[in-house]
DNA sequence: GTAACGGGAGAC
DNA sequence: TCTCCCGTTACA
């Protein structure tokens, strides 16, 4: 008899078995319908071999799907992404078949002459019409707008039966790009760059790059440029870009289509459900050459795939945490180690870990320097704040206003950087102490001036900001404590009323849209301040502006969580980097309570080997990534004992393992979210250890009530 | 995911 | 004792 496991989209942590009918032909990544209870689901066969004992008795495929197989890489992938991040394999392979929910693009209607039959009162514009046809065929409106008509006389012979309405399937194009469209003029650096990754993509096999260089050094076009080169020995060559906001595809899909005169292929969940289908069926196919997408791209059909660009690398938002938890960048080097493809992961202030793998020699390195004549680094300085305090209620020291002030004098843009949306981050109530917090959650309620809200960053809860304190009903007793960017600007405002200020968060740039417009405006010197979070963070030139200003460089450093340090040093060398792109010379304010921290001090040197070095030795000190491995496993319900109760068992029934510990459970960051109670369990293990074993072998031993969601991040990022 | 299952509470 | 509801469990 012959048997195909199938991978069926649902949390069961292995493929079922099913009989293969006499006479039905089936191959590992199939596509194939199969009863699952009462009803018939979609499943991708994993394997389909010949056994003799039946030991259970197996209900059978019904029938093969019409839709293409999938590419046996594709799916060793799929198993491989499932069993590293220890989710069900099916519901990888379902993150396979997004691309197939939507129905196909309606097929697009149009008129044509039948024939040579002519209308039986031939009228002007019944003339006009078939004139401006001919042996054509177009749609309807478009017939009529040309020909100067209205639509009833299309209608009128139509109904005639002079004219007849055909479908046409909707066949995407996507045309070849040509490498020699438009290439780009390389710096000798940009053209060693490009030359080492086209080598290794025609080489073939696995090959790791960490592409390394400054905001402005060129990186974008050294990839296209390998890009181009690899097209050239292989025209069928495919390549995924992966980019960590959608945001930022537009640009690039720009680039890309100068570059090469062909629009790429673009994927993510802003694109329109029918086009994904064509961007599947075209990938599969191999009809498509470039992807540029976001993290869900790595799912995708290739047949031929020869290069993975993971820009922006350090980006957090390649991390995805709801829903399958796994980290874009990560299982972008393991599909392009599975395909034998090259992959370069490309940033201005890459992750501790891509440097760590560079460092080593596991990945190559190459140094993009600065461009000739553009980027001059700002000099940072730090403001000891224990030296010149800010006022009470107000949040820029002396130091910073001074600079401030000269900047304005001499026309030039300032930059006021604080990580904080809103106006004040805490409520609370003067008389009672209360802390205002969204219902059934732990996180605050932040104060917004724009809108008039209080609202929960976390959930989105938003209400009006009350008169009495919820907890005590005392009236008018609610202070705002702390800043957020609204308040910040109002400070600017008070202190320089001549100043053009503006803000720049995800509530005053909600889209790609209005962050285009506010970047413009600061381009052309529309604005004078600008206070931001870190939305403008990234990418932008403005040639004006020569003062950052940090307003609280701490926040970072404070709260155990282990990339705290990491990010900040990012955050601070995206953000001061902004200053003194052009011919001016930039400075960089940094006011801090702790200006002897490391991290402060390697960022007033500029140094980002010896922040690395500091960084990495107080990880090695800890056993902690990159030295050892971390894992969480988190655990909520609205049923709070439940949790209790999962959370004791499991720390009950730790295996014996090698060297690793286990922490926990503890609450988790935020322990209340929408009425859910959340704990949490985190793994430290070293580097030799089989992490996912482990896992495994742990959660083997306990029952996990239907009540209690368990999620397990692997290598987790954010610790919320 | 969805349908069948089964335990508990109220109805007859 | 029956039935309805809802949470739990199995699905190959």
């Amino acid at each position: 008899m012959k048997v195909a496991s199938v991978l069926i989209p649902l949390p069961v942590s292995e493929a079922f078995d099913y009989e293969v009918p006499e006479g039905m032909d089936v191959a590992r990544g199939d596509q194939v319908a199969v009863p699952l209870g009462p009803r018939l689901i979609r499943g991708v066969v994993s394997e389909a071999r010949e056994t003799t004992g039946s030991n259970r008795r197996l209900k059978a495929i019904d029938h093969v799907l019409d839709d293409p197989r999938l590419p046996e890489r594709t799916v060793d992938f799929v198993e491989w992404a499932a069993r590293w991040t220890l989710s069900a394999p099916g519901e990888m392979a379902a993150a396979a078949l997004k691309g197939l929910r939507a129905p196909r693009p309606r097929p697009e209607r149009r008129v044509r002459r039948v024939g040579e039959r002519l209308p039986a009162r031939p009228t002007g514009p019944r003339t006009a019409v078939l004139e401006t046809l001919g042996e054509r065929s177009m749609p309807g409106p478009d017939l009529a707008r040309a020909a100067g008509v209205s639509s009833g006389v299309v209608k009128g012979l139509l109904d005639e039966g002079v004219l007849e309405t055909i479908e046409i399937e909707a066949v995407a194009a996507f045309d070849a790009p040509d490498p020699e469209h438009a290439p780009a003029v390389l710096n000798p650096d940009q053209a060693a760059a490009a030359t080492a990754i086209a080598a290794a993509t025609g080489k073939g096999g696995f090959a790791p790059f960490l592409l390394d260089g400054v905001t402005g050094s060129g990186k974008t076009e050294a990839y296209l440029e390998a890009a181009a080169r690899t097209l050239k020995v292989d025209p069928a060559a495919q390549i995924l870009i992966l980019l960590p906001e959608i945001a930022l595809t537009q640009d690039l899909i720009a680039r890309i289509t100068a570059r090469f005169g062909a629009a790429p292929a673009e994927w993510h969940s802003g694109v329109a459900p029918p086009r994904r289908r064509q961007v599947w069926e075209a990938v599969v196919a191999g009809r498509c050459n470039i992807v540029v997408g976001a993290r869900s791209a790595l799912f995708l059909p290739f047949v031929n795939l020869r290069l993975v660009v993971v820009d922006e690398e350090h980006d957090g938002s390649f991390k995805q945490d709801e829903g399958l938890v796994y980290h874009g960048r990560d299982l972008a080097v393991a599909r392009a180690r599975i395909e034998g493809a090259t992959v370069v992961l490309a940033s201005a202030t890459p992750s501790l870990e891509t440097l760590w793998n560079a460092h080593q020699g596991r990945y190559g390195w190459l140094k993009l320097a600065a461009r000739h004549g553009t980027a001059v680094l700002p000099e940072v300085s730090l403001l000891d704040l224990r030296a010149c305090p800010p006022d009470p209620q107000t949040w820029l020291s002396q130091p910073l206003r001074e600079a401030i002030g000269e900047t304005l004098l001499r026309g030039e843009q300032t930059l006021l950087f604080l990580n904080r949306r809103g106006y004040a981050p805490v409520v609370l109530c003067r008389a009672c102490g209360h802390r205002l917090t969204a219902p059934d959650t732990d996180s605050w309620l932040v104060e917004h001036r724009y809108t008039g809200r209080l609202i929960c960053h976390l959930t989105g809860f938003t209400m009006a900001r009350p008169k009495h304190c919820p907890s005590c009903g005392a009236a008018d007793s609610l202070v705002s404590v702390g800043p957020g960017v609204e308040r910040v600007e109002e400070e600017v405002r008070q202190l320089f009323p001549e100043a053009r200020t503006a803000v720049f968060s995800s509530d005053t740039a909600p889209d790609a849209r209005s962050a285009r417009a506010l970047i413009q405006r600061m381009t052309d010197g529309e604005i004078d301040i600008l206070v931001a979070t870190q939305a403008a963070a990234k990418g932008h030139n403005f040639p004006r502006l020569t003062l950052v200003g940090v307003v609280d460089a701490d926040l970072g450093l404070r709260g155990g969580d282990l990339r705290a340090a990491e990010r900040t040093f990012q955050l601070l060398t995206q953000a001061t980097g902004r200053a003194g792109r052009a011919d001016r010379p930039g400075r960089a304010v940094l006011q801090t309570w702790t200006p002897e921290h490391p991290v402060l001090m390697a960022l007033a040197a500029g140094d980002r080997d010896a922040f690395v070095a500091a960084e990495l030795a107080e990880r090695e000190a800890a056993f902690l990534p990159p030295w050892g491995r971390l894992a969480a496993i988190i655990l909520s319900s609205e049923n709070a004992v439940a949790v209790e109760k999962l959370a004791r068992e499991l720390a009950g029934s730790i295996p014996n393992a090698g060297r690793l510990e286990v922490y926990g459970p503890a609450d988790a960051p935020l322990a209340l979210v929408r009425g859910r109670r959340r704990k949490r369990l985190l793994v430290r293990a070293d580097r030799d250890v089989d992490l996912q074993g482990f896992l495994r072998a742990w959660l083997a031993r306990v029952k996990v009530p239907g009540s209690v969601r368990l999620t397990v991040d692997v290598d987790p990022y954010s610790f919320l």
